[in-house]
DNA sequence: CTGAAAGCGCTTACAG
DNA sequence: CTGAAAGCGCTTACAG
């Protein structure tokens, strides 16, 4: 019922080794010979069995995205987006997307290794960039190709990266602030770790550093001291908003009293007024990036292992306004 | 270098077909020989090949999640969600998660079509029930295993669907609202089609007439005219969020002077004050759910086409309070 | 309860 | 430029 190479070799007239040379193209075959098998495949209807084609080239013709073992994945717009990027991209390779998302870090290690093991992909991208993770370990000392979305100091010579300049958006983000005028800001966080606050953080302190400013960090809890600051940058979207909503109920308006820029610019940024200054990482683009990375990485294991810096651009909405 | 299933044969001197059958626990194989094969196969770390399982028996162990061709999936924490709860299911079945996402209707229709003719897997659970769907179509033209998430009405007969009570939600909205003795109430929606949004305006209008109140349907636009009502239901909570802030902005506070409840229990329900009361739609378990019935239709796919309900639970938080 | 053999649908040296 | 053959690692009637 299913038609095969064999029933496209008998209407072409070829043998079905010609047929599969044809099917990729190789250039030992005659243009007139490809037209034949490209007429009889598409009379027949032909469609390639993707688990012969594995068996028998090595190659499964799928990758596999590695979500954060974190339980709260669905509320970051970020993954369902890069996702889709990601497999949007993975479709003009002819490649299919596989999954692997779980709890804890255990039960992500084992799927990712059941998933290769098992020749259901030929590498990964994975989505987070914790420090000390066993599933990069494990990747990077097996030698399977992967890329990381995101940033990581160790190791980095070994790891193929896609990122943003996180340091220069928290850089950016003071002089737009300072550019506006305000002379007293603050970097207000809920977290003093990972890669991403790190980074943001830094560049926030260098460049007030530079501006001969002073920046204060603030840890983001119920009641909020930003001193005299009148210019807040926040570590993302979800908590600028519940930043200005605590910011309402302690009398002090946005953006009239105090201007506040965010990142990501993700759903948050424009659910309710003031819509929010954010930094759009250009997720489409990390996720297009990462899987011609990624391919690049099947074809060539041991080319080097580089990082790519993907722009970022501000928008400018209406929690922002000039002293 | 790769353990094979003769490595194992050999190791555990039986033929190859004894290896396999003992794998699948065949009840023809004997325990003794049984433990032999299982011991070889842990000391030889063996790992089976998917691709060659699946040319030999015709099944490929995975299964695809298609997404509503829309472009805003990312805004919606549902898809992530439920993708999660999916794969994690599907692992406990040892069968793989692949992805088919596009903008529109012809791209997803033809990713759907290739991964199934390629046989990359075996069925689909499709997260998304728009009326006239082509993917839809061919799924039950083709008698391709599916399940849907969501309702339908037409073919029902025909499709296997995993969804909530919507019209008994709209109906529990109202009488929540009603018990704390609101009188006028409305339901607010962005939009007048889809069927989440008929089955939960539906329910809601039943629930009126019976209680007999009058309830009104108000379109939500830049200026909200809620009329005397004191009670509002909300297709969403992100609709809801927006709304309450349309509210205070023309000086109606929630709950003081209305109540607001909404659907989905979904991360901005709990984002900022007040807080919303809403329903959990269950997402974990219409993702378990839709993945066990899938794979009782791969192993049966002439039984019945059921509809599975699972049940909601309400959540009182903040944005509803007694009159 | 187990083995030997054929076959699933491709790819890829090898030979010409 | 093309064909014949072997092989990828499994499964599954068939036979005993």
């Amino acid at each position: 019922m299913t038609v095969t190479i064999k029933d496209v070799a008998k209407l072409a007239g070829v043998n079905a080794s010609t047929v599969s040379r044809a099917i990729h193209d190789s250039k030992a075959i005659s243009d007139k010979t490809k037209e034949k098998v490209k007429k009889a495949m598409l009379e027949l209807g032909y469609s390639r069995n993707a688990a012969a084609q594995t068996l028998a080239s090595g190659k499964a013709g799928a990758i596999g995205v590695v979500f954060p073992p974190i339980e709260n994945k669905s509320e970051q717009p970020f993954f369902m987006k890069i996702l889709t990027a990601i497999n949007e991209a993975a479709r003009q390779n002819n490649i299919t997307v596989s999954i692997a998302s779980g709890h804890s870090n255990d039960e992500l290690l084992s799927q990712v290794k059941v998933m290769y093991q098992e020749k259901r992909v030929d590498g990964f991208i994975v989505l987070y960039a914790g420090e000390e993770d066993d599933v990069r370990s494990y990747l990077i000392t097996d030698r399977i190709p992967f890329v990381i979305v995101g940033s990581t100091i160790e190791r980095a010579n070994e790891i193929t990266a896609v990122d943003n300049n996180n340091q220069l958006m928290g850089s950016e983000a003071a002089s737009y602030l300072a550019s506006l005028g305000h002379k007293q800001l603050a970097f207000i966080s809920n977290t003093d770790s990972g890669e991403v606050f790190h980074e943001r953080y830094q560049g926030f302190v260098l460049k007030m550093q530079s501006l001969g400013l002073k920046g204060r960090l603030v840890k983001s809890k119920n009641k909020l001291d930003i001193g005299h600051a009148t210019g807040l940058v926040v570590l993302d979207d979800i908590l600028a908003i519940k930043v200005i909503q605590r910011l309402s109920e302690q009398g002090i308006s946005v953006p009239a009293d105090v201007s506040v820029i965010s990142f990501n610019n993700s759903v948050f940024a424009s659910l309710i007024h003031p819509y929010l200054t954010t930094f759009d990482i250009n997720i489409r683009q990390l996720g297009h990036r990462s899987v011609q990375k990624l391919v690049h990485l099947l074809a060539y294991p041991d080319d080097f292992k580089e990082k790519v810096t993907v722009p970022f651009e501000l928008k400018v909405r209406e929690s922002t306004k000039a002293v």
